[in-house]
RNA sequence: GGAGGGAUCGCAUAGUUGGUCUAGUGCGUUCGUCUUGAAAACGAAUACGCCGCAAGGCGUCGCGAGUUCGAAUCUCGCUCCCUCCGCCA
């Protein structure tokens, strides 16, 4: 959501910014509502100023035919006030859906784009494993290991059910402690966050209503958040926060949801796209400050960056462009992993800032001195398993089907190697 | 799951026979006076949003609807919190 004023103020920079994102909004049609809206708004409160003012006089007059008679005109005055808000009811709703539809602004530096095809590859870290043999995939390398159980796991939970268990068990908490250790050091607070989410927080994020099919929903009418970006940013809904505590810098764990509705026929098979998975995650609020918006952005994507690279992974950075950026963005990068069974990078880190346009839905304010200011939001994930679970099982396979254990995870595995 | 109580502008409270409530008071906070400085005392300010160039106006007493000329106050629905009982990790 933007500001209105702002809109108004800058028609051009909006259309520019839709066409980028190749997101079809009416600019003329929003600015014609708002001021229909704005001239309702008047002679409604132009009414109730006058319902007010009467309303004095008649609680203070003592004559009761005089009462009487402005009891009288004051009927006409509700009546007159009750269509004028019948229509401005309907001016809101509009208003609303219009406003909804506007995008944030691209950063000058998201590339010209239809879609994800035309992203571009703007950093390369590592050297790919070269193996002497065909690589098996993560799947085939952890049953032989017995780390993963999908037999059971579909028979207890359905398609894309899994059960880790031994060393595919302690792999999962190996990577989530060393990611709490790693991320602790760069002055996180830690938060485990709940997955179940009033319903009004989806929208707030924009999860709702589009992606509705790709939500577990409870029969509270709550849904099950894909993210903790969705908690986190609700954690400080409708608050004004003081200037001095920002930027408030979360590491948040939370199991994720997601019904995958709309990538049936993908990676059907193994640890990749899953229903159900873990997943830290970096949210920072911030000061309404571009520069240091963008400079936070560029910090939680090197985080995670220099994680997978603690833990030897090869990697390349993408800058998301303007046609595959979603509408509440204002800049993306997503870091893929390389999958040697693949041959593929797959995206293991997603970190994205939006100024204001996320604190304004959730009302996430703070007090600026003189004024109340809507703060800035950024996010990144932090270390999401399984997924990641299996990069490192595939790029740490051997010949004869073992894994050498990355060294910075041995001190939470206790062991070199899995066979 | 059952029974009862509650939600007021940072915190604590007043206000429920509808109309001087444009919500009072205390604490806290900020500024000022006094003081070498501090404390104390005294004085003033102190919720948020919307519309408007401005003057000013409008809205919000958990949320939403309703009754009324007029709702913090009455009615209905919802949310959350507290106490007790039951069940349970």
């Amino acid at each position: 959501m933007l500001d209105i004023r702002f809109i108004r103020e800058n028609k051009d920079i909006i259309i520019a910014a839709a066409k980028k994102k190749r997101i079809a909004v009416d600019i003329d049609e929003l600015l014609k509502v708002d001021e229909e809206r704005r001239v309702e708004m008047q002679s409604a409160e132009k009414l109730r100023a006058e319902q007010n003012e009467m309303s004095k006089k008649i609680a203070y007059e003592k004559d009761f035919s005089a009462k009487s008679h402005m009891i009288e005109e004051m009927k006409v005055v509700k009546e007159e006030l009750g269509k004028i808000e019948v229509k401005l009811e309907g001016i809101m709703k509009t208003w609303q859906s219009l406003m909804l539809a506007v995008p944030n602004i691209p950063d000058i530096s998201v590339p010209e784009g239809e879609d994800e095809s035309k992203n571009v590859e703007v950093h390369v870290w590592g050297d790919r494993p070269n193996f002497s043999f065909e690589p098996k995939d993560h799947l085939e390398l952890m049953l032989k290991l017995g780390m993963v159980d999908i037999e059971r796991g579909t028979k207890v939970h359905g398609f894309r059910g899994y059960f880790l268990k031994d060393d595919g068990a302690e792999l999962s908490w190996a990577v989530w402690n060393y990611a709490r250790a790693f991320f602790g050091k760069r002055n996180f607070t830690h938060v485990v966050a709940p997955a179940v989410v009033r319903k009004e927080y989806f929208y707030a994020t924009g999860h709702l209503p589009k992606e509705a099919e790709d939500l577990f929903k409870t029969q509270d009418d709550d849904y099950l958040a894909g993210t903790a970006e969705v908690p986190m940013m609700a954690y400080h809904a409708g608050e004004i926060l003081r200037k001095e505590d920002l930027p408030k810098r979360y590491l948040a764990f939370s199991p994720c949801y997601r019904r995958e509705a709309g990538s049936h026929g993908k990676d059907t098979k193994g640890l990749i796209r899953v229903h159900e998975f873990y997943k830290l995650e970096q949210l920072i609020i911030s000061e309404a400050d571009h520069a240091q918006s963008e400079k936070i952005h560029e910090e939680i994507n090197r985080n995670f960056e220099e994680f997978i690279e603690s833990l030897g992974l090869p990697y390349r950075r993408l800058l998301i462009c303007g046609g595959d950026l979603s509408a509440s963005k204002v800049k993306q990068y997503d870091t893929e992993v390389w999958f040697p069974s693949q041959k593929a990078y797959r995206e293991a880190s997603s970190a994205s800032y939006f100024h204001d346009f996320q604190t304004r839905r959730f009302n996430i304010r703070y007090d600026a001195g003189d004024k109340k200011l809507f703060a800035h939001s950024a996010n990144s994930t932090a270390a999401a398993t399984p997924r990641l679970m299996a990069a490192i099982i595939e790029n740490y396979q051997q010949p004869d089907g073992k894994i050498v254990v990355p060294a910075v995870l041995r001190p939470y595995i206790g062991k070199e190697v899995w066979e």
